[in-house]
DNA sequence: CAATAGATCATCT
DNA sequence: GATGATCTATTGC
């Protein structure tokens, strides 16, 4: 195949299942965070408001639904492909939100269930050492305090996070 | 540059 | 029937 890309993880988000209000599996098991609940090591991949899609990692023990929600990447090969499935962005823009990395790399809720230590979407361990910042998760209402988004200090790729309006 | 509105639908109550 | 882990275009300075 020739639409290979790969990119570096630069943002995330954490969900603690069960614990986390915010998280979608917060209420337990359902037809869709079922897989939250599998094993680990797997893509959840869900439709967020009738038009983008958002990749999560299920990271706990079967039976615990922690998992992380992937926010941003820095392109490292396939760009061409991106360009062309992104349109005409500057490529900092390519895959530095949730929604837009999903069509950077061509993921779908087809991967939802993948394992990710083999087959076509993988990951693997992060080479080279990097600073990293934590702030407030985005874009959630309930435990919008919780320090559970981490990022690549000073990476360009990093979204912004949008100035939401703060109680003055 | 900053702020706002609109698009659009699977999932859950 | 309401809601949401978003993005883009458009408006106003």
């Amino acid at each position: 195949m020739h639409g290979r890309v790969s990119a570096r993880i630069v943002e995330t988000e954490a969900y603690l299942g069960t614990r986390d209000r915010a998280a979608h599996a917060w209420r337990g098991p359902t037809p869709r965070t079922q897989v939250l609940f599998g094993p680990p090591g797997h893509a959840y991949v869900y439709l967020i408001y009738g038009m983008y899609e958002c990749l999560n990692f299920a990271v706990e023990p079967e039976g615990s639904a922690g998992c992380v929600l992937i926010r941003a990447l820095e392109p490292v090969g396939g760009l061409e492909t991106m360009r062309k499935r992104r349109g005409a962005v500057p490529d900092e823009q390519l895959a530095n939100g949730p929604g837009k990395l999903t069509i950077a790399m061509g993921i779908t809720r087809a991967q939802n269930g993948a394992d990710v230590t083999r087959g076509p979407l993988n990951v693997c361990a992060a080479d080279g050492d990097f600073d990293t910042g934590v702030s407030p998760r985005i874009g959630i209402r309930h435990n919008a305090d919780w320090p559970l988004r981490f990022f690549i200090a000073g990476n360009r790729f990093v979204g912004r996070a949008p100035n939401r309006a703060a109680s003055s």
